[in-house]
DNA sequence: GTACCGTATGAAACCAGTTTCAGAGCAAGG
DNA sequence: CCTTGCTCTGAAACTGGTTTCATACGGTAC
């Protein structure tokens, strides 16, 4: 490999010259600049970029935090930080967790190591402080509703969204209402629980623990979330389910054993993905590509920390 | 930051034996190893990767070229590639090209600049002569079916696949058939439509150009399909489409039109995705997982150029 | 005439590790 | 007693860039 002593000597100047050339800074004389590019040119010269990142100590490489890749939530989102990173010249190094903490940790390790520039979290499984502890080696951005004041955020009102499903759910005259969650220890789960539980609370309603389901992130979770409904003695007669996948799955699944949503069970999805929209599935959209564009946006200014919201639309359709 | 000096002062030990103890090398007496272990825990030390990786020559790090990450098709490459790839402590680098030619440079050009040590295209737009270009810089493995002497491959048996499917099909009493494509120019959809025309030529049925379908990738492309089926004077009865999200799409939409399935039209998918066993499409199932796994095998060997060819099951369910 | 400034250039320090090589100490074998 | 070989250690070279600093040159202002 021809590296940059080569060039400087082949075109009779020095390093600093052909570094000067390589990266387009001025004072260098036409005549020196036209040499070295024809060395480059000559001893087919691609520059190392190890050695850059070593020398200028960042690496324009940005990681993402995500428990799957294979999911339209974490997909959207990822699609908006790539589209946003691209804009600013960062690559994207994507750490699928599966909610294993070792991952999340490697991912933390390589900031550490100065691999990355910076570190968004999709959705985490280790404690706060353990990311805060990282935080001195770079910026993390936060995809969650947080309050925590070292960390930038970027997130939907949880709480709000879930409070409009849910009282749409309840206008529309349901009284026995269920919900599905994906893992019930996340921030995002605890604030649509504490909006479940204040709603109801507040329309005098039964909430009952049997109704609230868990586990519920693809199409084929659908599947089981049907079954167990299906098999309680005491069925509600609308569930809010986490995903619009999920809630696919379950009206599949209901359709092919002859149960019909609305009528028999009303379902609520989140995201409104394109299988929602075929489906007719009444859902709260909610703005997962910009959530990513923002997310990077925040990394960019790792000086301000900030909190940023962002908001929902119910989407009204025919499953409720 | 601290670096790899003062701990070796702070231990009392030269760089030499910081790095041998960093590097798990025999030959550090046990007191010199604990006093440099003390020294880091002190210090509170971590190894500068972009320097090792300048040191070493190599970073650990495999590019993996692909259209669209929020893809089953694509979603489950890339899953079997992340697994495999963190099995030889590697990670990944996602380049989402949208078939974008400048973008596929991009990632060639970070292995040329040994950022990457390995590219792994799952579906390309450039020429292979520009690939080639690329070689000496890393190994790049092409998930595609080529008879490229030089690169390594993963590949499906899309011809065979194909000729399945569309055998299957005739087999069920359909004469007039039709077929939906990704993109006409890759090399995937070459083998599709040369199994289309010599098959349908072996068994002496119209091949009508009318009945060729592109740009079936997502659920929504589904949509479309169908209303270009609908829209025609003379409808094929069955179509073989390239993906079951894109079945989907049609058949739910077919669905809401009134329009049967298999009755109306039979439909043949690819890839035996959760929908297509939720919706009951008979569907081709390909190996994908394995073909990630497989890649980054042969990612590992660049000595050893493979060309590795995959089997496909037919799912015989109700859409046909 | 000289003080000052912008342009142009290269030497050398710097980023933070790994690896080679030479040599010291010590035990076993002949 | 001498050779051989293994364990241990550190100096120095090496990876390949960027950046600072000193300096030289030419033109302009006073």
């Amino acid at each position: 490999m021809t590296n940059i002593k080569e060039i400087a000597q082949f075109a009779g100047v020095s390093v600093s010259t052909v570094s000067r050339v390589l990266n387009n800074h001025p004072y260098v004389s036409p005549d020196k600049r036209e040499s070295v590019l024809q060395a480059i040119d000559r001893l087919n010269y691609s520059r190392n970029i190890n050695a850059i990142h070593l020398s200028k100590g960042k690496t324009n490489l940005l990681g993402i935090i995500i428990p799957f890749t294979n999911h339209p939530y974490y997909g959207a989102i990822v699609h908006g930080i790539t589209k946003q990173a691209n804009a600013i010249g960062c690559h994207i190094v994507i750490f699928e967790t599966h909610y294993e903490r070792e991952k999340e940790i490697q991912a933390l390790n390589m900031l550490q190591m100065k691999q990355l520039d910076g570190i968004i979290v999709c959705s985490r499984i280790s404690e706060m402080k353990v990311l805060l502890n990282y935080q001195t080696y770079g910026p993390i951005i936060l995809c969650e509703d947080t309050a925590q004041a070292e960390l930038s955020s970027i997130s939907i009102d949880h709480y709000a969204a879930f409070s409009c499903a849910l009282e749409y759910v309840i206008a529309k005259g349901y009284k026995k209402i269920g919900y599905s969650l994906g893992r019930k220890k996340s921030r995002n789960s605890f604030l649509r629980a504490k909006a479940f539980n204040d709603i109801m609370k507040k329309h005098q309603l039964i909430n009952n623990p049997e109704w609230l389901f868990e586990g519920s992130y693809h199409i084929k979770d659908g599947v089981t979330l049907f079954q167990e409904w299906n098999s309680l003695q005491n069925k509600p007669e609308a569930i809010i389910i986490t995903n619009d996948d999920t809630a696919a799955g379950f009206i599949l699944t209901a359709n092919k054993c002859g149960i019909k949503v609305p009528e028999d069970v009303a379902i609520l999805g989140f995201n409104n993905d394109s299988l929602s929209e075929l489906l007719d599935i009444s859902t709260i959209s909610l703005p997962l590509e910009w959530i990513g564009k923002m997310a990077v946006e925040l990394f960019e200014k790792p000086e301000v920390i900030k909190h940023v919201k962002l908001d929902y639309t119910l989407i009204k359709r025919k499953s409720v």
